[in-house]
RNA sequence: GCGGAGUUAGUCCAGCCCGGCACGACGUCAGCUUCCCAAGCUGAAGGCCGCGGGUUCAAAUCCCGCACUCCGCACCA
């Protein structure tokens, strides 16, 4: 299904939608996830705790969103986390200074370079606005990150613009107190900032977004020697070479030198494990290895986890070595020591990280999922009974000779440990066809043999068909058929 | 931010040229019917026609500004 079928889905069935839509004032990029959102994002988040923080044993932590202006002075977004722009003084049009620089001149100038490089190249080649034909003012940067001032005095702190920063930050104090042992990843769920000049597309590109980080910390010399790599070696990923698709296994990536390391091998491994059980079609997903301008300012190798959707490939997940870049650059700015032994060897730790986007894996979830069965004249949305909003419904076939009563009964055992809903209203065809469209992958349902001897049907949503149980079974039933992989 | 196209009920949309009580479908709710897959019948609720201003006796409709959405450019998880 594409785009606007979910966009329409989205708005339908409670989803997600534009946040403040009541008020003209209501600034782009902003949404809301919905019941059914919500209860679909916990779940995938609980399957991402399952696979990476249980799995591997990885430490998770919950930090503030707002830090203070040294955490990203050290960080060198203040610096790198901005474009350098130009402003026509005549036409107002906005350009990205050293992109147009080099369209115009052919001079490569690196967006990092002295605001005056820039205002130097303008006068010396009279490079005007391609619109108009007016003339520039000076060149300034645009930062991404929100600023905000915190108290009476307006101190200047800013939204962080991804949650990695707080894993560095407590970094020294949570390798001493959880009795740290490198490698290991601290991970991190939580709302990111950046202030997009232009966000688009609902979940896919937002100014208050979602992100699932892992920050693997892990010492430079024994990147080869990883005791758990055998657990996926022989899982196989697909990646990028020579820009065709291979299909190898973690084990030959990493020997191949395809992939630098067995560690970086390890941790795509879990990572293409993860989302084969969110149920994403996996054949359309790659991962890329980015080339030295794609990459961000920190990141010394980088892969891309990339999915193909009706909008395009989507980068899911950022998986960047960060090499000792943050915790060097913490250390110069706060004194703060971050070396760690390992094996009585003080070493620095070098960071590996997943940088996933939660927001635009759950859009991708949807549109692989979605799906219309043209024979039954519906809309199923085929999800992961795990991932699934709505686990069951709870169903009379018709509301009276006490059918109604037993539902609720029945309801009411169930309704703390699945998310159950309840329904009597309308057509039993019509209320199946609605838990199709949430995704409900069951549905339990009172008629009146269940008066006689207490079973119930249970309908299947991707077969339509149906079995009678027990209501003494039905815990066990569900129990079974919605728990995780 | 630029260029293009749009914005009318939960959703999809007609009406706009040519100003005069906002149309329809789907969905929702209640009742009847039905007794396992969007059936039927009866009834109901739901709209400051994106926001603000202007023209006019009168604006969804004409004019101006803004916001948002979508598509392209650029940027990104």
């Amino acid at each position: 299904m594409n785009y606007d079928q979910i966009m329409q889905l989205a708005l339908e069935r409670g989803f997600y939608f534009p946040s403040c839509e009541i008020y003209a004032d209501a600034q782009a990029g902003f949404w809301e996830y919905g019941p059914s959102g919500v209860s679909f994002k916990n779940k995938f988040v609980e399957l991402w705790r399952r696979e990476f923080v249980r799995r591997d044993r990885m430490m998770e932590i919950d930090g503030s969103q707002i830090m203070s202006q040294s955490v990203f002075v050290a960080s060198g977004h203040l610096a790198g986390f901005a474009d350098p722009i130009v402003v026509c003084e005549k036409c107002k049009s906005i350009f990205r200074i050293d992109k147009l620089i080099t369209e115009i001149t052919s001079i490569l100038v690196p967006e990092s370079a002295d605001l005056s490089e820039f205002d130097k190249i303008i006068s010396e080649k009279n490079i005007m606005c391609p619109k108009c034909k007016g003339k520039f003012n000076k060149a300034h940067k645009f930062n991404m990150m929100f600023k905000v001032g915190i108290g009476p005095e307006e101190e200047t702190a800013y939204l962080r613009p991804e949650t990695c920063q707080s894993i560095f930050v407590d970094f020294p104090r949570l390798f001493k107190t959880m009795r740290g042992k490198l490698p290991v990843g601290i991970a991190q769920i939580g709302k990111s900032f950046r202030n997009e000049i232009s966000p688009r597309q609902s979940l896919l590109r937002l100014r208050e977004f979602y992100q699932a980080e892992i920050e693997v910390f892990c010492n430079p010399n024994k990147l080869n020697n990883l005791e758990k790599f055998f657990e996926v070696e022989n899982t196989e990923i697909r990646i990028m070479v020579d820009n065709t698709i291979k299909i190898i296994t973690c084990k030959e990536a990493s020997d191949s030198g395809i992939l630098p390391n067995k560690l970086v091998a390890y941790y795509l491994g879990l990572l293409t494990e993860f989302y084969q059980k969110t149920g994403i079609d996996i054949k359309r997903s790659r991962f890329r290895k980015l080339g030295d301008k794609e990459k961000a300012f920190y990141a010394s190798v980088a892969f891309d986890f990339e999915v193909e959707t009706t909008t395009g490939w989507l980068e899911l997940v950022a998986c960047n070595y960060r090499s000792d870049y943050d915790l060097k650059s913490h250390t110069n700015t706060s004194k703060e020591k971050f070396e760690v032994l390992d094996e009585d060897v003080k070493v620095l730790p070098h960071v590996f990280e997943l940088s996933m986007g939660i927001d635009r894996s759950l859009y991708t979830i949807l549109e692989h999922n979605l799906r219309e069965d043209k024979e039954n004249d519906r809309v199923v949305l085929s999800l992961k009974p795990y991932l699934a909003p709505v686990h069951v419904g709870v169903l009379s076939l018709v509301k009276k000779d006490g059918l109604a009563e037993k539902t609720e009964e029945i309801f009411s055992k169930i309704k703390r440990d699945y998310d159950a809903f309840l329904d009597h209203s309308g057509a039993i065809g019509r209320r199946y066809r609605r838990l199709d469209e949430v995704g409900a992958p069951l549905a339990i349902t009172v008629d009146h043999q269940t008066l006689q001897d207490d079973t119930v049907t249970i309908r299947m949503r991707d077969s339509m068909s149906q079995e009678r149980i027990k209501i003494s079974e039905i815990d066990s039933y569900l129990a079974s058929n919605i728990a995780y992989p």
